[in-house]
Order: structure tokens, then C-alpha cells, then sequence
DNA sequence: TTGTAGGCGTTATCAG
DNA sequence: CTGATAACGCCTACAA
């Protein structure tokens, strides 16, 4: 291993003149630093992280916490992060935290000063683990929001927004009863998980804005519920003409069985799938129309407001809120001339 | 920050002494390892990670390096191998690398001296990466393999047992004609990427070994190949009864798609997907049948073995092939009696 | 602009 | 079994 001592020798100059032209931290003359430059070139010298971090009180890792749940646009995001961080000279660490001493855990990760800040996943409303962050006075941005926000970085999906977007788009095509679709995650590790009630409220709050008859329905996981639920949706919700789905499973479900049941796609109900991945899309024909989650987007605001925290003293809370792009597909179209809404709002 | 001197102090020990009983490095009188434990437990004691490291010359971090393609079986894996390290006590960091210049990249990972060892994943089959990794003499486990495997640790699904198990489910059920899926990753940055490769080649040998017929199609994701494969395949291998698919989108279109061209499934035509996740199954009805990519055993076998080399000065190469194992679904029947085979082997 | 020297918190060697 | 005491490689006042 080639030390700074040794790239100090061969340039003839002091070991913190070849600091200062590494981290470009004091002026240094042009002459001396190319000296330094080529030595390093000549020797292939790379700082050292750990000594670095050791004087400088600085790893330059971030930690990403992530709870090892059931993930819906997990790893693009994670990918974005990670390449973000490392654009900007930071690493990023997977961080597990599967144990029922959630807290304990986080006072170790901080203590044992490995990383300088720490991204959270999977937040939930509330969420013991933001306030024990909190406490640590570690710094720390949330994917997702908890209720309460003060003084707190977070990114997040606009779910209220695309909501909003995804209901005006369909009720420009006549459809005036609606129906949503969110997982049920109660009683499961992800109770409290805030995206399903986020577009629920929103969902109910604009519905009735607009005047319109909305329906909501909560469908868990199991495959029963899944390839049942189309059959459940004629029956208990017949006039609706477009469904919006927040529930991977239940929109390609319903894409791919309502036709036996009848029921064309999208001539007698349009389906939009609500912040997933594009990629579903190519999964059914037609296509199923998206609303995509921003995952890289996500991601990268993400690190960048975590960075930025950590390097400026001053920088503004990033309360960063993105919406999902429309995916155009083939499952949406104008309502019937002749709705088969026969009961309807 | 509480440092090893502060816990040294209020024990009244010499910090040596409780380096040793945080590292277990030396035997110490259980009346004053009770002590020190004690003073640890008072102050909440953690011990620096990168002063560790700096002395030790040991990080205790593992990097994944991984290129920022598409991924298949992706994050299960990743969450295992994370998970895996953490009960070991290694932390993992994601590596992202995308620049054309990745030897020099791979240089100054190593030279930065951050991590002890690498987890190498979407291996091409002439990888410059490892031979990079190899001339650095830097420890690393491959996930996937090379065409070369002398003295390298690796860990990698069996394509060839899962696709020799598949074609066996199959024949026992009156298979005779079998298509192999597989996706074509040529002028792709996946160019070289080894599945589908060995996919093709072990079903190639298998089905000559076993006496049946079989037939390849190497298809790309654009839209119109994917969705317009079922067409393509009754058209062109008019004789087979069951697909082996290696390509999501193909698999989950074939199901969804056969139906409308008067094709039932499994009764006319049986489909099993290889090596990708069980969920994928839940997106079909029926079901799909799948060869579950063992990503979560991947991971941790990876992490494993990478562990072992950098802790067991003489561990044995770790060589380690996990097959799919079989995810029943609704796809596979046996072959009709009066089979639809006009042509045929 | 450049050099000197004292840490950063641990580990590890070597005495005792 | 326990305690001094050098490293580990770099950063950063402070001095020159």
C-alpha cells in the first residue's frame, strides 16, 4: 500500500502539502502540485478511506436502513441512491435492521460511526425509528413521511398528487364512479405503512371534490382474495367504469380475468395501476396503463438532500414531494356512450 | 463519542484489557472482564469502527460491485447477502459501476483500502472484472460464474440441473416436443451474460440425450417479440407441447395470450418458467408453474463464502451450484392423448 | 505557500 | 493475566 508519506518523499515536499493537493483543501503552487500529481500517478496512490475517516471524523458512507419487508419499487431506487452517493464521494451501506430492538440497533449504527447519515425506508406513520434518529441527533433522511414532519428531510411519492392526476385523467373520459384499490396491510409488518392510507384519504377528498362516486377496496395478498377480487368488484361495485389499482397483483388480475367475465378492457372498464413499476405494463395485454413510481427519481433526491445535509451547515430542509409519470397504455378509454352504470352514483 | 480509554478509567484497567475482552483476544479474569463489561454497559460503549479498521487493517466491509443493468432475480439476493454479513458482523456496500473504465475503478476500490473483500454479481462469461479482481489479489466470490473457474470461489444457480429437472417433470408426463425460451441479450450491454447460454446449451444436451425434440427461440423485450411470441411459436414449432421459459415477459404473455388464440393452458399447452421468482406466479391464471430462482440462497451462500475466505486462511474454494427448485402452479398437465402433434419428432 | 507535530480510537507486540 | 506503548494513515491547527 502506497501512504501519503511515500508520495510526500517522492515529491520532495511535506506530507500535508500532498494532503492539501488530495483533498484540495489550501492553495498549493502550481509547480509543487504537479509534482505532488505526478508522484501520485507514478506511485497509483489512493487515500486511504479509513485513516481518513479516522482524522476527519468523516466516513463518507450513508447508511440505507431498510427493514427486510415486502418491497414494491425497491431496487431501482436503491440502485439510484447508491450511484448517487458515489457521484457525489459517498458510499452506500445496506443497513438490515430485522430485530425486534429496533432502537438499540440504530444506537449502535450511530455509535459505532460508521457512517455519517442514514436513509430510512419503509417509514411508517409513526415510526420509532424516525424519533429514536431523532434523539441520536444523527442525521437522516426519510424515503416516505411520517405524520408528523417539523424539521424533518423526507422524499416521497406524491401519492396525493398522482391520486388527483389519475382521477381528473379518467373523469376527462366520462368516468364519473370510481373504484380504488390499496393493499390491506393491516395485521401484517407493514401496518402503519403510510402509501395505502395516503391514497386512500386522498382518493376519498377528491372524489367527493369532484363530485364524483368513489369506492375503495383494501385486498390483501393471498392468491383467494387476489383472483377472486374481479368477480367481488362486478358484484359489489357495478358501476364502476374505472378502477384505480395501488395493488400490483389485483391490477394484473383484473387485466387479464375481467375478459372472461365479459367484461372488455378497457371498453367497459378502464384500469390504471397507481406508482408501480413500467415494467408492469408489459405484463398484460393491452397493455396496462401506469402511473410510474419514481423510483430513481426517489432515490436520487434522496441522497442528494442527505449530502447536502451533511456538508452544508445551513441547508434548507428538503421536503421533496414527486409525482408519478403517466405511462400511457391500453387500458383506459372514454366511458360508453350507453354506460352500463345502471344503479351509479 | 465514549472511547475504550473512558471504559478503561471506570473499570480501572489499562485500555488493553478492554480491547480484549471487546475483542475476546485474550483471556481475561472473569472478575475484571465483569468489570470492564460493566463500565461498557454504564458509558454505552461502541467500539469506533474505523479506528478498528485503521489498526486492524480489517474494515469488516464487503462490497457487492454491481453493474447497473437490468436485473432479473434481483434484490431478494442482494437483502440475503446483506443480512448474511450483518450476522457475521461485515457490513455491505453497494458498488455501483458504470463507467467504461472499470479496472481502474476496481483499482481504487481496492486501494482505498475500504473494503475487505468483493461480491462480483451479473458475471459475463469472459468477465474483465474478475481477471481485474484476480491480478489485485483481492478476495472476491463471484455470483454467477466465468467460463474459466480455476482456484475461484463462486456461487450460481444450476441452469443446467434446473432445466434437466424440468425437462424430466415434463417427459414423465408425455412431453415429447420440447421449446426452450430464452432471452437474447445479444447487442445488449448483457451480451456474454452466461444463463441464457448455459440454458441453451444444457437443454440442448438433454433433450438430445433423452431423445426428444427440441427447438430454441432467443427473444429480445421489445413489445412486439414479446407479445407477438405466441403467434411466433405456433406458427413455428407447431408440434410442441410444453415451454420452458427462461424470459418473464414471454411466460407471462404465452399465458396470458395462448387462451385467446384457442390454445388452452396447461391442457394444449404446458409453460414452466425457469429460475425467476416465485411471485411471478401469482400474476397468472392459472398460476404459473416455476422453477424458483433461489436468489435468498444465492445470497447467502455468496456472502458466506466470501466471509470464509477472508476469515479462514485456508478454506477450501468455495464451488457451490443451488438448483430451482420446483414452485407447483397450473401450467403443466400431461400431454393429451390424442395429442395435437401432426408433425412432430 | 509549505512544513511540523499532535491527534483520531484501536489493535497488537512485548514486557512484566 | 495485565499494562505500556508503538503503530495504523491521514487531517489540521499552528508555525515558519
Amino acid at each position: 500500500m502506497v501512504t501519503m508519506q511515500q508520495v510526500a518523499d517522492r515529491a520532495r515536499v511535506s506530507i500535508s502539502t500532498v494532503s492539501f493537493v488530495v483533498n484540495d483543501t489550501k492553495p498549493v503552487t502550481p509547480a509543487t502540485r504537479e509534482r505532488v500529481l505526478q508522484a501520485i500517478a507514478d506511485l497509483g496512490y489512493r487515500r486511504n478511506s479509513m485513516a481518513r475517516a479516522l482524522a476527519s471524523r468523516k466516513t463518507h458512507i450513508l447508511a440505507l436502513i431498510y427493514p427486510m419487508l415486502d418491497h414494491r419499487y425497491p431496487h431501482r431506487f436503491v440502485e439510484s441512491a447508491a450511484t448517487t452517493a458515489a457521484e457525489h464521494g459517498y458510499n452506500l451501506v445496506l443497513w438490515p435492521l430485522h430485530s425486534n430492538n429496533v432502537t438499540s440497533e440504530i444506537t449502535s449504527l450511530i455509535q459505532a460511526a460508521l457512517v455519517d447519515g442514514v436513509l430510512l425506508m419503509e417509514v411508517q406513520l409513526e415510526d420509532e425509528r424516525v424519533a429514536h434518529l431523532r434523539t441520536m441527533e444523527a442525521p437522516f433522511t426519510l424515503i416516505g413521511r411520517t405524520r408528523e414532519l417539523d424539521g424533518i428531510d423526507y422524499v416521497d411519492i406524491d401519492f396525493e398528487r398522482t391520486v388527483e392526476t389519475a382521477i381528473d385523467d379518467l373523469a376527462a373520459l366520462g368516468h364519473r364512479d370510481l373504484t380504488l384499490v390499496v393493499e390491506d396491510v393491516s395485521g401484517t409488518p407493514l401496518a402503519g405503512y403510510a402509501p395505502p392510507f395516503r391514497a386512500e384519504q386522498a382518493f376519498g377528498e377528491i372524489v367527493s371534490a369532484r363530485r364524483l362516486h368513489g369506492r375503495v377496496f383494501r385486498i390483501g395478498h393471498r392468491a383467494r382474495e387476489v383472483t377472486g377480487f374481479a368477480d367481488r368488484l362486478l358484484r359489489e361495485a357495478p358501476a364502476t367504469t374505472a378502477v384505480l389499482g395501488m395493488h400490483d397483483d389485483v391490477n394484473l388480475a383484473l387485466v387479464n380475468t375481467l375478459p372472461h367475465r365479459g367484461i372488455d378492457v378497457p371498453g367497459d372498464m378502464s384500469i390504471v395501476s397507481l406508482a408501480t413499476a413500467r415494467s408492469l405494463s408489459e405484463l398484460t395485454e393491452p397493455a396496462l396503463t401506469v402511473y410510474e413510481a419514481p423510483g430513481a427519481e426517489v432515490g436520487r433526491a434522496a441522497a442528494e438532500a442527505l449530502i447536502a445535509r451533511l456538508e452544508g451547515r445551513d441547508a434548507p430542509r428538503a421536503q421533496v414531494l414527486i409525482p408519478c409519470p403517466l405511462h400511457p397504455g391500453g387500458t383506459v378509454a372514454a366511458v360508453r356512450p350507453r354506460a352500463r352504470s345502471s344503479s351509479g352514483s
